[in-house]
RNA sequence: GCCACCGUAGCUUAGCCUGGUAUAGCGGCUGAUUCGUAAUCAGCAGAUCGGGGGUUCAAAUCCCCCCGGUGGCUCCA
């Protein structure tokens, strides 16, 4: 049960027509000073009806008693809640509870159950004039909200183009189909509809890297061995930035308490989007990212501004969002997730903006190691950009291209300003991937605070970061990205330093393997990821399967390989060539980009593997 | 939540409209083959046709319900 009490100088209503089959009699009204008791009665609620009623009955009772007003009006109202009871079930629990109400002190006016009704209501605005209440069963508690503010203020907002010298454009209306003029149709048109599911679904399975867990819950994945070697080499190389940034690492709970003043009070920007559990009669949610246990950590500590920037990092695996059915798509959304997480406690806007902008560098940094093209939004309140123009000219010439320019005049979140590194799909569909924000809201929240020269406490500013966004979403913009380049006819691939397999050696017949290993364990001895394929079968078979696997070396080894130590190599993007091992060395070196390293996730002998999938 | 489409061996899939317990390839296993840059040959095993109910002498096939997947939409008492 969800309940909106008004505190109101008057309603007034009408019934315009049926909108559930099963309804009650149509009819208008109007009342003066009363309470308004929005409802909307929860799946599961009739089979609990006695506790729910009881307890919402409870509620009226006191909320009336503490404005000093005893009209009631019931006025269902589906609004409230996205797990509805059925409609029959729905007005049995209304009646029951309005019996129940009629033997109190108070006088219950209802209205019609099944009707699309207008209405008009004054509400009268003290402190105590609006109140919501969920009532649930076995809870023992009622989670209170105060939805005075969450009155969904439509900002606006201007969309325009910076440039790298600083001018600004508008928007053109249709323009050549550049990724940047996609991001800005997906921005900034209704129509997101796609009707094939996205290509990066079926890769992923067939490469055997991730594939759904049919024993969990849907959006939780498993990730097979090759899937979690790409992982863990992203994780990485993130890990190598913010090391880089200078953010110390921490770990922090994965469930928190509801109940808990400073997260009640984020929890409500962000309604029942948790997983909930339960530690025996309490109930828990999973994080929906690593902000609260950082910034608790950092409620704790003692801070100078003389420590100032301080820098939080965790590779929150997991986070969890319990997303709608309908948002999951494969790797780009999810409801279990991995998100690198960094958060930097500055002194000051100017230290905020200066963090800003070297974490924009590496957060480009972090782009370019994954080789997929992006588009750049900057996102800023209207007023914050004037004071600050010049920053954002250095942010555009940094970027070196035209990016997205959004300024809002009413803040709609904790943060004055971030930006996004956004990648298209082959569906015109946008995902943010890096990503930073300067709060200016959760220090005071979370009662934050350094101590200043002067000696007083100050509430440090916060930036959330994350350089790469969710790891699960960088694999599939890398798997889109592989899909989009077989769409233009060229071999879909991953960057080297990502490739399970970085070279490949193929033994003419079974008497080479012994030499296929020799070479093997020199590649792998300076860290590459090097297998053999020794199974009993024919060359081109074992070709075939290398390109299918997107092997990017394939180096045959033969009678002739043997003598001459003078090796032909593949090349699944670019010219085939000959070399002996110390040229093969160097040029791998080379392709590899001092990207962070790590051995193979499978065994060496292609004979001893199984198959994840057929 | 709602709507649409889908659900046949580990994977891909024929059959479904016009009812008679199922087709093939890959993969797996066994044997033969020791091979020069995208599929060597033969044999064997493998499916209560997503689950439940109904109609029928008979259901993968027709009807109903449920579950799961994919995509889309959405705030309606």
């Amino acid at each position: 049960m969800q309940i909106l009490m008004i505190h109101s100088d008057g309603l007034e209503f009408e019934s315009k027509k049926p909108a559930t089959k099963e309804r009650e009699e149509e009819k208008s009204g109007k009342y003066g000073e009363c309470i308004v008791v929005f409802t909307s009665v929860e799946k599961g609620d009739l089979k609990n009806k006695k506790e729910i009623i009881a307890q919402t009955v409870e509620e009226i009772k006191q909320y009336s008693s503490n404005v000093g007003c005893e009209d009631v009006v019931i006025y269902p109202y589906a609004h409230l809640s996205n797990e509805l009871e059925t409609p029959n079930g729905a007005m049995k629990v209304l009646d029951l509870m309005c019996d129940i109400l009629d033997k109190t002190e108070l006088n219950i006016e209802r209205v019609p159950f099944g009707w699309y009704k207008s209405f008009s209501l004054s509400c009268k605005g003290h402190e105590l004039s609006e109140l919501s209440r969920r009532i649930r069963a076995g809870d023992g508690r009622v989670s209170t909200e105060n939805v005075a503010l969450s009155a969904e203020e439509k900002t606006k907002s201007e969309f325009c183009i910076m440039n790298p010298d600083g001018e600004i454009d508008e928007l053109k209306e249709s323009g050549a189909k550049t990724p940047l003029n996609v991001l800005i149709k997906y921005e900034t048109k209704k129509d997101r509809t796609a009707n094939e599911e996205p290509p990066h679904i079926k890769l992923m399975q067939k490469l055997e890297l991730v594939d759904r867990e049919p024993g969990s819950d849907a959006g939780n994945m498993r990730w097979y061995p090759k899937g979690t070697m790409i992982k863990r080499l992203l994780e990485k190389k993130v890990e190598k930035l913010v090391k880089k940034a200078g953010a110390m690492e921490v770990e922090t709970p994965e469930i928190y308490d509801y109940a808990h003043p400073c997260l009640e009070e984020y929890l409500e920007r962000f309604p029942a989007r948790q997983y909930r559990v339960m530690s025996g009669e309490k109930p828990y949610f999973m994080r929906f990212a690593a902000c609260f246990g950082q910034f608790l950590i950092a409620r704790d500590a003692q801070i100078s501004y003389k420590h100032l920037p301080i820098k939080y990092y965790e590779l929150a695996h997991s986070s969890y969002r319990r997303e709608k059915r309908g948002e999951l798509a494969g790797l780009r959304r999810l409801r279990g997730f991995t998100m690198p997480d960094m958060h930097t406690f500055v002194k000051d806007l100017d230290q905020g903006l200066e963090e800003m902008s070297s974490q924009f560098s590496l957060s480009m940094e972090w782009m370019e190691s994954l080789d997929v093209p992006y588009e750049a939004a900057m996102r800023v309140q209207k007023d914050f950009f004037e004071e600050n123009k010049e920053f954002y000219k250095q942010i555009a010439k940094k970027l070196g291209r035209p990016m997205l320019l959004e300024l809002f005049d009413e803040r709609y979140a904790y943060f004055i300003t971030k930006f996004e590194f956004n990648v298209l799909d082959t569906q015109g569909k946008a995902a943010a991937l890096s990503t930073v924000q300067i709060d200016v809201e959760n220090a005071e929240r979370f009662e934050i605070n350094y101590v200043d020269k002067d000696g007083k406490k100050k509430l440090p500013y916060i930036l959330h970061a994350s350089l790469s966004g969710s790891i699960d979403r960088n694999l599939y913009a890398l798997l889109e990205e592989a899909a989009a380049k077989s769409r233009r006819g060229e071999k879909p691939s991953l960057p080297f330093w990502l490739c399970p397999t970085q070279i490949r050696l193929l033994p003419l017949s079974s008497e080479y393997v012994d030499k296929c290993s020799e070479l093997a364990k020199e590649l792998t001895g300076i860290g590459f990821r090097a297998d053999i394929d020794d199974r009993e079968e024919g060359l081109g078979k074992k070709i075939r399967e290398g390109e299918k696997e997107w092997v990017p070396l394939i180096l045959v080894i033969g009678e002739k390989e043997v003598e001459a130590e003078k090796y032909p190599i593949r090349v699944r993007n670019g010219e085939d060539f000959s070399a002996d091992m110390k040229e093969l060395i160097e040029i791998m070196t080379k392709m590899q980009e001092n990207e962070p390293q790590r051995s193979l996730p499978l065994p060496e002998r292609m004979s001893l593997r199984s198959k994840f999938r057929g």
